[in-house]
DNA sequence: CTGTTAGCGCGTTCAT
DNA sequence: ATGAACGCGCTAACAG
């Protein structure tokens, strides 16, 4: 069952003329009588002439299109920053294929070398949790494939990337914690491969130092973004001696499943515990209460990495990253306060405030 | 800035054999002495080969490769579909390109052509609310790459196709309100364009007559499926001089929007007004109270639309649609009572005596 | 078991 | 303004 497609040779048999003609007819080359031109064009068009990138790129070395790789689709975040990527890279005249991991190493692993094996003309990348071996973004690089990382980043590798300031997102979130009067505030923290874990850890333990609250190792925990460890995670927490006062999760997911635990708990959020999430995913204006949260600027991410990879690609010369510094963009975050840290009518107050 | 490869001449050349034998080394022909398979799979690997797919499936017509494209990113159904394609692909050897048109027709035949461009072995597909003009899905098929529809598949054509019982599924919820005590049900519908609209409409409108309800013209309304107009034409059913006592919306997002609106008025749901989604997004469990909505069983809508590809790609003799009517997998909904139709209490009892 | 050759579709010289 | 010939990387058919 072998598809059937119209080639510039069946074009240049029934004009009789020869296909170089036609190819240059097609492509626009200026040494084409007009009357020739116009004869090509419309048989083309009228037999549907559908020309074969494979064939082109593969004389060509380069393919026009460009590949992302993101670790899921269960939140909103990778699919709006795929929608900013694509943005860009239409316009651009690039074509984007997406690859979505399952936060499974070996997927990544396996894409990557499908990418490399269509010839994609550069990479854009967020690795999985599982992610510990990078070799197989250095094989892209070797074989001279740009590639721009951003979210999850890997630490050893000096490539271009867009991050957000996840340490100062995370300070803040904490500090307004703080401010609301908590001083026993749990840390639900990713897996310890995520450069963001250590970050956003980072920040949290830093707020609280700064406001001269003793760390309390039994209130951090780092888990793997599973639902179900969320639970067990969160009843723990709930279940010491004295419990935590607050939360600050990892990312929304994890503090929309904490907040069930609560729920379930018949605790109040915030008045028993106040949670606070990353990301400001779709679903953190819905749940009950709102949940306060960062705000990453997605489509603004998909779009500045985009662009990157785009003077990545375009530059004469490969930028040689073992002997150059690579250039990161780090984008603002914001802190979006909702009844999760600050009931109904207070947090109308402090946003008017703003 | 070029990108560089190895090639299986690269490799033949240091081994001083001929290229035949390299491949066939790399691609497991019985005919090559174990001495030699040796030496080339370890030059291949310290090498860091990487097979050009390009040329594999410039010469062998066939790419391995399949093709989805869907309308959106915004809600967790596509996504999830996508998950399901995946899973089958993969373990059946094949990679899987994603497309994601943004709502738009312009995108959908451009990435539809770059798909056949790229010489895909098949295509899964759920067109954009746009979509009025099929030609660049039946060029597909003139050209011999399958094709299979899910959600929303076009009318006017035989193809393969997975849905769900849309008609049966709106039907069922609509005849819950009714069973709940309403009378006064709107229907906010989906884009005349879409199939699913008219079924979903056909459900809504026959339970009202089954139960001798009186189809109230101005309570119902067609829209685009943006958000403003959802905004715009719940508050003029709100401000109806009867206003609706429930309303059956067309999806979750629709039915999500919707309650924004109806809380702002001050109006308590479901006690003033009921509400019900479609699809059991991710969001429908979350938001406050629970929305009432249909379930599709997405995963599995993805893995039967890759089977089904996978068999047309399969079969010997192009299934010539024709002449020969195409399958249709439909697959079973089902309806998940939450808060925003049947309060707290009441909810926890009818769950328990199903 | 291995080497040689042809061909996949296209753009691109190099001739004419 | 046009045609003929080549090469991109690989597999397959044919010839040893």
């Amino acid at each position: 069952m072998k598809a059937k497609y119209i080639t510039i040779i069946d074009i240049a048999r029934q004009l009789n003329i020869s296909k170089s003609t036609v190819s240059r007819a097609l492509t626009g080359h200026p040494n084409v009588k007009e009357h020739t031109r116009k004869a090509v064009m419309e048989l083309a068009s009228s037999m549907e002439y559908q020309r074969n990138s494979l064939a082109l790129g593969f004389s060509k070395h380069n393919t026009n299109t460009i590949g992302i790789m993101v670790p899921e689709f269960m939140s909103t975040y990778f699919p709006s920053v795929i929608v900013g990527v694509q943005d860009v890279m239409q316009a651009a005249g690039y074509n984007v294929v997406i690859c979505q991991q399952n936060e499974s190493y070996e997927s990544e692993v396996s894409n990557m070398k499908l990418l490399l094996s269509y010839r994609v003309d550069g990479i854009i990348v967020s690795h999985t949790k599982e992610t510990r071996n990078f070799d197989h973004f250095t094989l892209a690089q070797r074989r001279g494939v740009p590639l721009v990382f951003f979210n999850r980043v890997p630490e050893d590798m000096n490539v271009p990337n867009v991050i957000v300031n996840d340490y100062e997102a995370a300070f803040q979130a904490v500090e307004h914690l703080i401010r609301i009067g908590r001083r026993r505030i749990a840390h639900l923290a990713g897996p310890e491969s995520l450069v963001n874990t250590r970050l956003r850890r980072q920040g949290y333990l830093d707020a609280l130092k700064k406001h001269g609250i003793a760390h309390n190792p039994d209130l951090m925990l780092s888990y793997d973004l599973t639902t179900e460890k969320v639970k067990i995670y969160m009843k723990h927490f709930l279940e010491l001696d004295t419990p935590p006062d607050a939360l600050f999760a990892i990312n929304d997911p994890t503090a929309i499943a904490a907040m069930e635990v609560v729920k379930a708990k018949g605790l109040r959020i915030p008045e028993d515990i106040a949670i606070v999430g990353f990301s400001n995913d779709f679903s953190a204006g819905l749940v009950h209460p709102g949940l306060t949260t960062v705000a990453q600027p997605t489509s603004e991410i998909g779009r500045t990495a985009a662009e990157m990879l785009l003077q990545e690609m375009r530059a004469k010369v490969k930028n040689d990253y073992t002997i150059k510094k690579a250039p990161t963009v780090q984008l603002s975050t914001r802190l979006i306060i909702r009844e999760s840290t600050v009931p109904e009518e207070k947090s109308k107050k402090m946003v008017k405030s703003k």
